[in-house]
DNA sequence: AAAAAAC
């Protein structure tokens, strides 16, 4: 492996690196570098957690110059809260340069952006919906631009990024250098490649690093009423430093965060359809560690770097394959290891196994913890607790209160007495989750595609009993079908 | 069928 001093980077770049801790290059880097700095338009396959940020920052870095007063290069991300990430990293590599990154996404008060805009950063990290509504009110220029760089390009496409991706390229000057990076390279990539891209050379790192090597992964079979226990019982045996619970829809997180709560673990929820200055604040309580577990849809699962999860819950699995990688490279991050759990109910082996072909990894399985497990669990986190008072705090002030207690009790019930007080035995507070729709392979999607939505789709529902037994408001559901009726622009073209 | 993203 190459150290960063061997690169031809800059002093004040390879100062930069240095600080935050970084000596040799990962092989994405060491393969990307070189080449960026030469000018080379590059198309990198890789996942998130092989050094991608640095990958194409340090070049990035590199090429900008001081007090033009323009835009100088364009980062363009899939998620708010990853676009703050990046600019994050690209500030600290920039430091000694004096090179400024600035955050620019939906959500966040458009004033302070242009306020922030007029302090002339040279790079600019976006996501494409906000940085298009600043180029029609002409408060950001491109025409200066040297650099532009697609992070995540393939969950870009995904999201339906195409036609703004497309803006914006053309929007900037032809004799830029493009950068673009996706986890996998399908043929709407490789057409966004050929008709906006010159020449790119091809850098892949090895399908054999898809999983990250330090995550150790198992899978449970649960059914699904049973999850919600046996998380909490792998909580309290696990006594995880920082947990990412992933749950499959909006709704779910919030009944899950709630549930975690009522047990007394102190969780927060993250999902699209919670404020910015919500989603925020939520995610920089986690990373302070005030909130121990995060309940997150896959909007934390890409790209996402928070040191010190030690744990991944996918309470739910993950839609498709794809996701899982993400999801579980949450964790395991910078060397250190990390612990995958998977949930999966009889029904979804299918779907666990094609999560292993594509990771080429075989899963561990996992017998479901019981009660007593939970338990025990609870009391040896005591016990390690107690200890530490011992040997870290000043017990004067309680000597006398202990010699009194102990003239008229004997010592082994004191203790005991001390340790059921202290350990947080599994309570009984009921925890009601909505059941979410049983994930279907692609074909039986197709068999039941039913343009005109009427039919076995409303039934199928109330047959399986979903909204009425609860008691919840029928207007949801309502609104549901609304939304899930027949549109007839989204017919599959062709 | 779900999630994400501009006001």
């Amino acid at each position: 492996m190459a150290l960063f001093s061997e690169l031809g980077l800059s002093e004040d770049v390879i100062r930069s690196v240095e600080n935050m801790g970084f000596e040799e290059a990962t092989p994405i880097q060491e393969q990307t570098i070189p080449k960026a700095i030469k000018g080379k338009d590059i198309i990198g396959q890789a996942q998130t957690g092989t050094g991608k940020t640095a990958a194409f920052g340090i070049p990035l870095v590199e090429k900008m110059q001081e007090g033009l007063g323009q835009v100088l290069g364009i980062v363009l991300s899939p998620t708010r809260e990853l676009a703050v990430q990046v600019a994050e990293e690209l500030n600290k590599i920039g430091q000694y340069k004096g090179i400024q990154t600035l955050p620019i996404y939906g959500g966040q008060e458009i004033d302070r952006q242009i306020r922030a805009l007029k302090k002339r950063p040279q790079i600019i990290v976006a996501t494409p919906g906000r940085l298009m509504d600043h180029m029609r009110r002409r408060t950001i220029r491109l025409n200066e631009i040297q650099m532009v760089i697609l992070d995540e390009a393939d969950e870009m496409l995904n999201m339906g990024f195409v036609e703004d991706i497309q803006t914006i390229l053309q929007e900037v000057p032809e004799d830029r250098q493009t950068l673009l990076f996706s986890a996998t390279m399908p043929k709407s990539i490789q057409n966004l490649a050929q008709r906006f891209m010159k020449e790119p050379e091809f850098i892949s790192v090895k399908a054999k690093e898809v999983t990250v090597a330090n995550i150790e992964q198992h899978y449970l079979e649960v059914q699904e009423k049973q999850k919600f226990d046996v998380l909490c019982r792998l909580l309290d045996m696990q006594s995880p430093e920082l947990a990412i619970v992933f749950g499959r829809t909006k709704r779910r997180v919030d009944e899950l965060s709630e549930g975690l709560n009522k047990r007394g673990y102190s969780a927060e929820g993250i999902h699209g359809d919670l404020t910015q200055s919500k989603r925020d604040s939520v995610l920089r309580q986690f990373k302070e560690g005030t909130i121990e577990v995060l309940v997150a849809t896959d909007v934390a699962a890409r790209g996402l770097d928070i040191s010190g999860v030690t744990h991944v819950y996918n309470f739910d699995i993950p839609q498709d394959p794809e996701s899982y990688v993400h999801r579980i490279g949450r964790t395991g991050r910078a060397g250190k290891a990390g612990l995958a759990i998977t949930f999966v109910t009889p029904r979804e082996i299918g779907q666990l196994r094609l999560i292993e072909q594509l990771t080429k990894h075989k899963m561990i399985r996992k017998p479901v913890p019981t009660m007593v497990e939970a338990i025990e669990g609870q009391q040896r986190i005591t016990m390690e607790k107690l200890l530490r008072v011992i040997a870290e705090e000043d017990l004067g002030p309680y000597q006398g209160l202990a010699k009194d207690l102990l003239e008229e009790n004997d010592s082994v019930t004191l203790l005991a007495a001390a340790l059921k007080m202290l350990t947080k035995e599994p309570d009984a507070i009921e925890i009601h989750l909505t059941d979410v729709a049983p994930l279907r392979s692609k074909a039986a999607q197709k068999r039941s595609f039913n343009p005109r939505g009427y039919g076995r789709n409303e039934r199928g529902r109330n047959d399986r009993g979903y909204s009425k037994e609860r008691g919840q408001s029928n207007d949801r559901g309502r609104r549901e079908n609304k939304r899930g009726g027949w549109k007839p622009t989204s017919f599959p073209k062709g």
